[in-house]
DNA sequence: AAACATAGTTACACAGGATATCTATTAATC
DNA sequence: GATTAATAGATATCCTGTGTAACTATGTTT
């Protein structure tokens, strides 16, 4: 891999024009995709102090709105492969917050049931993300929230003409 | 970790109600973030045949939109860190997509030039990822895709009342 | 009973992303 | 002008999210 080494000027050294990112702009996905780091980084810094991650989060999450669960239901719901949660649900049990039932009607899966702590702390997370979101979205109106809840959908879907 | 073995049913074969992220539905993030994947796949499908993935492809199209751009610019440009641009690069490089150039007046520096092959290859990808992505929001009105650029701008940003 | 399917697990791989540290070089300061 | 500080890129690690293949114990079908 040989380089050149003519004496070609660094971009801003001529111009004096900052780089740009215009293609990339025209793009709706990659304006969603800057939008969700900022995101993703406030609901870590919102959960973190449960020791808790986005993953382990949501999992716990839906564990406790849906106590009785099996975990490929949860695979499923989560939108992730099941291989994905084991090490999840063994955190989210190795902190006392959910444990495996084994089920006597169908002894290979297991019923996961949220503990009184792991209840508690799913409401105090949730809280916290919610003011995390709160603080994030002071300035967005009702309107433009639903908007863009209805367009994600929409697209997680594949309603808007689907892919292929 | 001992595991729990009474006759505690599976959500769902006890009530046969579907199981429900009511919860995190709540949150606008998790709906942007379930769309994200979505929108990240057909990014992914879109310049697969190129031999790009979605960095290699943005650092592409960032240095064909600004020839001469030095890494430490096009990292701050795509919001990663340095580190993390240079296998990129390599790869990039090493598809004759792009070049090292060398500068005289900053010897520590390289500019970052794309080769004949790297702009038509930029080209082609885009066309393909601007196909992609209109067939995935054909239902999408242009009132709603420019509320959708601007609320994610503003999250970008930290407009709505920053974080913390 | 045999074949097949399923729940959870294990092992592995890969992309995206971060930090710390090293080198060559440039810029600043004494 | 020599020493110190700062910078560009590279290297080495590490972590998280996410996917596939294959294994085991069960359950279901035929």
């Amino acid at each position: 891999m040989e380089r050149g080494c003519e004496d070609i000027p660094t971009r801003d050294a001529e111009t004096g024009h900052a780089a740009q990112d215009a293609t990339l702009r025209g793009f709706l996905g990659y304006h969603v995709k800057r939008a969700m780091s900022v995101l993703q980084a406030d609901l870590a810094g919102a959960i973190e102090p449960f020791g808790l991650r986005m993953m382990s989060y949501s999992a716990l999450v839906v564990i406790v709105d849906n106590p009785g669960l099996r975990q490929a239901q949860l695979a499923d719901l989560l939108a992730v492969e099941r291989p994905n949660l084991v090490a999840v649900i063994d955190d989210l049990e190795g902190k006392g917050l959910i444990m495996r039932h084994k089920t006597l009607a169908d002894r290979r899966a297991y019923a996961l049931m949220p503990t009184a702590e792991g209840i508690d702390t799913a409401a105090k997370a949730s809280e916290a993300n919610r003011a995390a979101e709160a603080r994030r979205l002071a300035g967005l109106s009702a309107e433009d929230r639903a908007v863009v809840i209805r367009v994600m959908n929409m697209i997680e879907r594949g309603e808007g003409g689907s892919a292929r």
